[in-house]
DNA sequence: TCCTGCTATGCAACAAGTTGCATAGGCAAG
DNA sequence: CTTGCCTATGCAACTTGTTGCATAGCAGGA
């Protein structure tokens, strides 16, 4: 019941075509909270259906036609409304734990493939937390926020990177956990 | 798809009922993958028809019969093969960092209110880091592991912890912007 | 020239997860 | 003695998310 609520605070950073949308959720708006274009197409016809966004076509020279949306009055409404309402517990669902507590049932082998698994995933997520910190550098290169809109995006993204610092972490404590059961 | 592959390890970890399941669901297991007893119920019955479980009837004095699964040796290949397959990339819902970034687009009052938000889900965070911490001290007393399954779990545990430390320090420093903006 | 990839939008079928409800006995507090 | 909570299992309806496919023009490389 949320990706509403992540589309009308993407549409109120900055309007965009379903298309565009999608790629923001690749990239920044991806880091927490994730929606395929498939999806972010359905959601926006509903949302359009109650009135919370509008859309105004624009016409490209070279390219197919898109529809701009923006966010309309009854879905800042909305969306104050849901700031106001408290925060959902997370649903968690991580499986690389789930894989590692698995491991205790799988051979020598087993555990040898997690290993190169893990590695390959550690990789993962080193070079995201270079995409993110070269982001910081870019959009954020002085300490004081300009306004408040940057305030917040630099502290979420501060977020996304002390996640990822942690997690490569606790990989590489996991490795050697791993890599200490068969010496 | 993976919902499967954890009741499996739950179930080579301890055999249990589905009621035990969800229970355990809500705390250990809980701490990367949450389930309802629907869902666990409506899995179990399709993992039995798969044959990957097979359960017991235990008849209990004072309360319902129960059935006991345990993961069957089909189950046990499954979960031998996914172990093998690459770790899908994790779908992220940080539905806390939608309305921090939507703070932006609120007034003073709506800033306000979400400051007591955060306090209250840091608090959470919290209690649960102090429940973590607390579970380690009595599973995992020595630091020397006394075999893999053990070895394993804390492994797991203390990613859950290093998570928690991580999200109490985010969580101050969300609180200083926030109210930084407002004086 | 053909093949791949990018922009741009969307449908349909399916899988997964949530919400609400139902049953049913026992046990403890008020 | 009634109300609520715990154990124990499950169905049905609904919402959300995934996968696969379709269309269509343009650009660039093999």
């Amino acid at each position: 019941m949320a990706l509403e609520h992540a589309i009308l605070v993407a549409l109120l950073e900055q309007p965009a075509s379903g298309y565009e949308l999608a790629r923001r959720f690749d990239r920044s708006i991806g880091r927490f909270w994730t929606a395929s274009h498939q999806q972010i197409y359905r959601v926006l016809k509903r949302m359009e259906t109650d009135g919370w966004v509008a859309a105004e076509q624009v016409g490209q020279e070279g390219r197919p036609d898109k529809r701009r949306w923006s966010a309309a009055p009854a879905g800042r409404t909305a969306l104050a409304d849901w700031l106001r309402a408290p925060v959902q517990p997370e649903a968690v669902r991580h499986e690389l734990a789930v894989k590692i507590r698995g491991a205790a049932f799988a051979d020598r082998a087993g555990r040898a493939t997690l290993v190169a698994e893990v590695e390959r995933y550690r990789a993962d997520h080193e070079a995201l937390l270079a995409r993110y910190l070269a982001g910081e550098r870019r959009d954020f290169p002085d300490a004081a926020a300009r306004d408040a809109r940057a305030a917040l995006q630099h502290v979420v993204l501060r977020g996304g990177i002390a996640y990822e610092r942690m997690v490569l972490a606790w990989l590489d404590d996991v490795l050697a956990t791993l890599r200490a059961l068969d010496h």
